[in-house]
DNA sequence: CAATTTACTGACTTGCTGGTCAGTAACATC
DNA sequence: GATGTTACTGACCAGCAAGTCAGTAAATTG
């Protein structure tokens, strides 16, 4: 009754690749994570999806948690690294700029990866406020100064008038996140035309739905 | 080494009452789901809440998931019963319409009941498209033909513009679900000051932000 | 009051998964 | 080739929670 140890040939004789063990659990665990969100995310499956036994992950990672951060800085990093010089960069009215803008948030955010990350900090986001935080600053910290920025220029320029919005730009780009959310959803069973609803937005953007 | 069973006296003497029993488990489900989701709502937990015991639970319910079904469906039938005709029966211009309307919106989705439903279908949904289909009719579905009719009436009062937000209106409310979703992610951290947020809202759906 | 029915209980079973660690083999060094 | 080091393996452990069922007692019947 003792615990025999019945081992068998190693079957595919792995190979020791301590350099690249971290990089690959991390995108395995991406993978896993963007499918079954954090608690249905099984260990076992991330060691496979990394061509790996479970064991090793303990040899890089404390806890499914702490695989969990990484793979979450690691994501929020590479997919939210640019656009923002991008956008500002653009010579033209408060129009073109704007336009612009919205169409790099549907990118990101309606069709992109940055669907899967932010499903998952909708979804387990309470545990982990760091993690938040961080996202909080990278996307909504940053998109609202921006947008602050391009519409002060725009009203400087006599093409935006002021009002409330100055202040809480986000409203102009909540129904990208409606859209988000509506595919995440209803996705299968009543999607949202894009175009259309691209064509809306943009429209009651700019002149609202009352006449005059 | 046998099952013995050591009986204890019956400790607080629950009383039989078998019309009684479903309606307390709903009730306690919906808490118990409301706070933490499918995943980790806790059966055992949801039978103290009820003041039952586990057992019990399934004299009532197939699994789990029949209660969660019981207590969704439930849910939304308590807080989607009303509100359209309340909205439509107004006599006033468009803006008085809308207005009410967005209120109405906030009240429910925001500060009410149904945000923790509309998380708990964000997150778990995918498993229960028959849910889904009736969250959908009973919310979006009934929203936007709503709104359709607020807008056509608009137009023909000459209060609305045509444009392509008559055939979408989505646009109109999706900054209230923006909002609910940034409390959602952000409420601790970062709050967004709410009558600031919705005069934002109310200004831009009504003008747009161009000057002219 | 005894006999019968049935709402109810909660210890137990079952299944799953995060985490461990004795054992194995790939590589390094002599 | 022998010896040492360490990346890696996977059977096992521990604990938790869904679901079961033998047993109990509240109501009901005769």
């Amino acid at each position: 009754m003792t615990k025999v140890a019945k081992r068998r040939d190693c079957p595919p004789a792995q190979r020791r690749r301590k350099e690249a063990r971290p990089a690959e659990i991390v995108a395995a665990g991406i993978s896993e994570f963007e499918e079954h969100g954090f608690h249905r995310a099984n260990l076992s499956r991330i060691a496979r999806k990394a061509g790996i036994s479970k064991g090793t992950i303990y040899l890089y990672f404390a806890s499914k948690e702490a695989l969990f951060l990484a793979a979450i800085e690691e994501h929020i990093t590479s997919v939210m690294g640019e656009s923002e010089a991008e956008v500002l960069s653009v010579e033209g009215t408060t129009r073109d700029l704007l336009t612009n803008l919205l169409k790099n948030m549907y990118a990101r955010f309606v069709h992109g990866e940055a669907q899967a990350l932010f499903r998952i900090l909708l979804t387990e986001g309470d545990r982990m406020p760091d993690v938040i935080s961080e996202y909080h600053a990278m996307t909504i910290q940053r998109g609202s100064t921006l947008l602050k920025k391009i519409l002060a220029r725009g009203v400087e320029r006599g093409e935006v008038k002021s009002g409330p919005v100055l202040k809480t730009p986000h409203v102009i780009i909540a129904p990208a996140v409606y859209f988000a959310v509506h595919a995440m959803m209803f996705k299968s069973s009543q999607p949202l035309d894009f175009e259309q609803y691209f064509e809306a937005h943009v429209d009651v953007m700019f002149h609202g739905v009352l006449a005059d």
